[in-house]
RNA sequence: GCCCUCGUAGCUCAGUAGGAUAGAGCACAGGAUUCCUAAUCCUGGGGUCGCACGUUCGAAUCGUGCCGGGGGCACCA
């Protein structure tokens, strides 16, 4: 809707040059922000501003003379008033007939409402979560996996073609580790005197695993070479613990297209390959032994290492060919998002994915802060002992996976986040993610309702936008002419959570409506109108969760 | 030491490509429903946007410096 009134403003702007209001030369792309009071129109634009040092008059005269033009082009069709205010702002107030087209729009278009074209079909990756299978997800990888999806599915929702990937780094150290833990924990429980390697995972999980195994197998590892034993275990253990995850991310609503495997990368030769390429394009050198790779000419502190001296090559290696993996795929961009801990990855992954060709800003990184799990305030402890942690299983079971996936979008993904656990249980206005799925539970009832009592179904043809002239009214359908908006900027910036933003203004508005005014009236063709608002609103709710991954329940 | 990031109300945070009198929730104080779900609504106080300088018609927003919190600086994964 608000890309109409841009065009219109850039028609003004060209006539107001033709009539020689304003001198030649290109303009910037004129800026219409939706006003956040009302007493300045519905839409505002600062152009004359911009214009005004260029052009030699005052801004509010040029004002004047721009909003003269706007109405002219409009032709007296969506734009009610066009006046100047303040230093020279243009407040624009809308028409009947232009909201009636957001709610016909909305009406018509249902789930696809607010989908935008931002993305103009380009193919995008998310790689997310991405942990490594050698223990359960713990509730950051949660944050990650909500942030990852919501915005893979924002970025749909903008137009791109989005593939949602998990890399599994199943080819290196971590999983011997993991091999180590569950064989000594399977020699225990064989009853064999054994030591409990130095750096082993400590969890509790690890003696489940080897339970399992013993279950299965006997005691059929004891007389076994160890090396060759721990070898398979490690590869059974990985297998479990890939699959746990998998089922977990499920619970939580989160699946992917693609789980991508490292070994596949050293299976396919990928590696050298890589390498290969970068020694031509003379990356790489030798010194003390190691192949070196000179990042720092790209921005990053100091060169890395890609083969050491004992020949092994560093996990950043395997990285840089998982990259050309990807470009070869042929997304345009590729977004990884990653725990803060990551941090500083970010250089010399840039400097890696640069020196295979492409540009800086063909790889996102996101990253995602910590986040601290609370009880009525106070911290709960994240560590109890050594390889316990509070895992993302049990923060859902606790608190319903709708809960967790809007309190992890809260946030933006660079900030802290403080998660209540007793808070995000709570059915009252303090949970915002109850106060929002109340809204949308308050309108199927009152639906259910009118449908009942005989009401007709809200049609997209004639929706009685007449009818509707509370400001309250207005104040809907103004934040259903948003979410286009609000979803084109959430994907620009990688920013789902302006998403709860806008889901928690919109219920507010819900609310207050449904407090003071009835839908169901004796006024049939009014209560015909304000069903019709009704259908609409929870619509662009429905929308708005369903992007974060959270449900829209039709009775609470 | 170097790099990144954050600093907005008592607390937790918004502030959407520099815009008009800086917003919300919590907490605190008071109030609202004979009627579509009270998991709701309304009213109120509360601010040197860390500090300083700069850029400009205009800065919480951009730049530089300083102060403070967090993170990162491996031939680890």
């Amino acid at each position: 809707m608000r890309s109409s009134l841009t065009e219109i403003l850039l028609k003004a702007l060209t006539c107001a040059q033709t009539k020689g209001h304003l001198r030649g030369g290109e303009f910037p792309t004129p800026i219409i922000e939706i006003t956040r009071d009302r007493r300045f129109g519905d839409y505002a634009t600062n152009v004359a501003m911009v214009l005004a040092s260029g052009e030699k008059t005052s801004p509010r005269k040029l004002a004047e003379v721009i909003a003269r033009e706007i109405l002219d082009v409009d032709g007296q069709k969506d734009i009610e008033r066009a006046e100047v205010a303040g230093p020279g702002f243009i407040n624009l107030t809308m028409k009947g007939f232009f909201w009636e087209r957001v709610l016909k729009a909305v009406l018509v278009e249902g789930g696809n409402y607010a989908n935008g074209t931002l993305g103009r079909g380009r193919k995008i990756q998310v790689e997310f979560v991405s942990a490594n299978p050698t223990g359960p997800l713990h509730v950051g990888h949660g944050r990650g996996a909500a942030m990852g999806d919501a915005l893979a599915n924002v970025l749909d929702a903008a137009g791109f073609d989005v593939q949602r990937e998990y890399y599994i780094n199943d080819a290196g150290n971590q999983i011997q580790t993991l091999g180590r833990s569950v064989y000594a924990r399977y020699l225990e429980l064989c009853g064999s005197e054994t030591e409990f390697p130095e750096d082993g995972y400590r969890g509790d999980y690890i003696v489940r695993i080897a339970r399992g195994l013993r279950d299965e197998v006997g005691d059929k590892y004891l007389g076994e070479d160890p090396e060759a034993a721990i070898e398979e275990i490690a590869r059974y253990a990985a297998d479990l613990t890939l699959e746990d995850i998998r089922n977990d991310l499920e619970e939580f609503g989160v699946t992917f297209d693609r789980w991508f495997s490292e070994r596949t990368l050293l299976e396919k030769d990928e590696i050298s390959q890589t390498l290969d390429e970068l020694q031509r394009s003379g990356h790489l050198y030798r010194q003390d032994g190691a192949l070196w790779f000179r990042t720092s000419a790209m921005d990053d502190d100091k060169d890395r290492v890609v083969i050491k001296a004992d020949g092994a090559l560093t996990y950043f290696a395997s990285d840089v060919a998982y990259h050309r993996n990807k470009y070869g795929r042929g997304f345009s961009r590729v977004i990884n998002i990653w725990g803060a801990d990551h941090h500083g990855y970010i250089a010399r992954m840039k400097a890696g994915v640069m020196a295979l060709g492409r540009d800086r800003e063909d790889l996102d990184v996101l990253l995602v802060q910590l986040v601290n799990l609370q009880r009525h305030g106070k911290p709960v402890a994240m560590s109890t002992r050594a390889g316990e942690f509070v895992t993302l299983r049990e923060v859902r079971e606790e608190v319903g996976r709708d809960a967790a996936r809007f309190i992890f979008l809260t946030r933006k993904a660079d900030s802290k986040l403080d998660f209540d656990l007793d808070l995000a249980k709570e059915k009252s206005t303090d949970n915002p993610v109850y106060y929002v799925q109340y809204a949308h539970a308050r309108i199927c009832s009152i639906i259910r309702n009118a449908r009942q009592q005989g009401f007709g179904v809200p049609d997209s043809e004639n929706t009685g936008i007449s009818r509707l002239i509370l400001p309250e009214e207005r104040e809907l359908i103004r934040h259903l002419a948003a979410l286009p908006d609000v979803i084109e900027g959430a994907a620009l910036a990688m920013e789902p959570h302006r998403l709860t933003i806008f889901l928690r203004e919109i219920a507010t508005t819900l609310h207050n409506y449904y407090y003071h005014h009835r839908v169901l009236v004796d006024d049939k063709e009014l209560s015909e109108a304000r069903l019709a608002l009704m259908v609409a609103v929870k619509t662009a709710v429905a929308k708005a969760l369903s992007l974060l991954g959270v449900s829209a329940p039709e009775r609470m």
